[in-house]
RNA sequence: GGCGGGGUAGCCAAGUGGUAAGGCAGGGCUCUGCAAAAGCCUUAUGCGUCGGUUCAAUUCCGACCCUCGCCUCCA
């Protein structure tokens, strides 16, 4: 079976070849962040996403090279800049360090490649000079530069790859400012903006005068410098599809750096948006997470990505804190099961067990199906139970089942990072002498120490081998 | 108004032209001195509504209802 993504160009399901099919190599590029503020659930993911895609494709003996952008010039981020009075680096550098620590919280294996919109602004005036010289991007009299969709249309360009829209009769919005520059059509986009007051001590020089970037014209520059003029895999979130990346797709190929047939980019994932209670995220609604909000309330970041792994990546996903309980409780029912085989398995050791591994990569080779790698997992967890349960299960199999489990964790990256917490020796203390209560039937004194016990922190969980202590969730 | 997703048990969520994965919650049981913990078993004659095609529809087609997103800040 091969592995397959739904592109949204062709908007079908279509097998993964990497453009240089004989090789490993495949250029993967993912929108990043807007270092203005924390990000929230939401946006994580989609990071979440992309972490599977680069596990997933690492998983399938691909070797990805997983660039992601950090936008650090933008409007919301100038004034900000602006009303506090600090250098840009300053006030961006801050988001940039916590967005890049919950992605460690999350467990998302870092981007091989993190660059900063700033940092290449002279291969964004490049490819604005490029565009230009051929006649699809245009000056206008305040400094800025706009890209023409009607000249890239007529110079064979195809707009609209991405989305299906109206653009003979696009609905002008409240959000399009008519007089806030000088554009030819109202479709066209920014790729350079002249400097005004407002934007402070941040601008920098270009052919066209003191200015800073568009939105768009960054990625198209960061991205092939860093992965070629065109590469494997674009990601981002649903929202991004338009204008974002069809404006990206515009302003690259427009440039006249691709042959004839030869694309930007060769498949675009998307990934849909989180809700929150039902209902699109906003401050005003309270239902509004950062991820820091979640750590606040007890959750860890591995339950956070296990929730936002349950379901598929294309259908939008309803995040609630008793989704969230329910991972907790789920994970707790793996990480049961893998201690138990870790138990039986001792200094075995042994190749992974085909079945769970089959199971879960025919899950994920069918467009991420995560949801459905997520029943795989569990049913093994199962049958592996009831085996420990009937004493079926030879040390050799547990470990081979350990082995099936650490392949796939590859991927779901859900393992937890640290072994369980030893009671202390004040805690053995007192399981002692709750057992040698027990033993002379004391059953007042045990029941009391098992109370003080739990009052202190710990869990005791009484087996047929003897009790054993738990930290106490 | 245009375009695109969805509606599957109490909640979340896969999936299929032949009779519904998985998780949480609920119920039963095992273990236990009793509990707890853990484990096992179990839980939808039904997949928004109404028609149509078919030997057979939750799955395909049509209409309708509801809902979410995008339509130039957006993950």
């Amino acid at each position: 079976m091969a592995l397959k993504f739904f592109n949204t160009l062709s908007r079908s399901l279509q097998e993964f070849v990497p453009l240089v099919p004989s090789g490993k190599k495949v250029g993967m590029y993912c929108c990043g962040p807007t270092v203005y503020d924390l990000a929230h659930i939401g946006n994580f993911r989609t990071f979440v996403f992309a972490d599977l895609v680069r596990r997933y494709l690492e998983f399938r003996g691909f070797e990805p090279q997983h660039v992601m952008n950090v936008t650090d010039v933008e409007d919301k981020i100038i004034r900000h800049v602006r009303s506090a009075q600090i250098p840009l680096r300053e006030y961006t550098g801050k988001f940039e360090q916590a967005f890049l620590e919950d992605l460690r919280t999350l467990n998302c294996r870092a981007p091989h490649q993190t660059p900063h919109a700033t940092e290449f602004i002279p291969e964004m005036i490049a490819l604005i000079e490029k565009l230009v010289a051929r006649g699809v991007a245009y000056r206008t009299p305040d400094g800025s530069v706009y890209f023409s969709i009607e000249k890239y249309r007529a110079a064979g360009g195809q707009y609209g790859q991405l989305v299906h829209l109206d653009f003979e009769n696009l609905r002008v919005g409240e959000r399009v400012r008519s007089d806030e520059y000088a554009k030819e059509s109202v479709a066209d986009f920014a790729l350079w903006k002249g400097r005004v007051p407002e934007d402070g001590a941040v601008f920098w020089p270009s052919p066209w005068g003191e200015g800073r970037p568009g939105w768009h014209i960054e990625c198209s520059a960061m991205s092939m410098k860093l992965l070629g003029t065109s590469f494997d895999l674009h990601l981002g979130g649903e929202d991004l599809a338009f204008p974002h990346h069809e404006d990206e797709i515009a302003q690259s190929e427009g440039c006249g750096l691709h042959t004839p047939g030869q694309h930007f980019v060769k498949y675009w994932l998307h990934a849909a948006h989180l809700l929150v209670e039902g209902k699109k995220m906003s401050k005003s609604l309270g239902n509004f997470f950062t991820l820091r909000d979640l750590l606040t309330k007890g959750y860890t970041g591995r339950e956070v990505r296990h929730l936002l792994l349950t379901a598929h990546y294309r259908e939008s996903f309803n995040f609630t804190l008793e989704g969230l309980a329910a991972s907790r409780t789920a994970l707790s029912r793996i990480d049961e099961c893998l201690a138990k085989l870790t138990e039986l398995a001792e200094t075995h050791t042994a190749p992974p067990a085909p079945e769970l591994v089959q199971r879960f990569t025919e899950a994920l080779d069918d467009d991420l199906n995560a949801a459905a790698a997520w029943g795989a997992v569990f049913e093994w967890v199962r049958q592996c139970n009831k085996a420990l349960a009937d004493h079926t299960m030879a040390p050799a199999a547990a470990a081979a089942a350990l082995s099936a489990w650490r392949k796939i964790d590859e991927v779901l990256g859900i393992s937890p990072a640290a072994a369980a917490e030893t009671a202390p020796a004040e805690m053995l203390a007192l399981l002692d002498a709750r057992q040698a209560a027990r033993k002379a039937k004391a059953f007042k004194r045990a029941d009391s120490l098992r109370d003080e016990i739990k009052a202190k922190g710990w869990l005791i969980e009484d087996t047929p081998k003897g009790p054993k202590l738990k930290r106490n969730a």
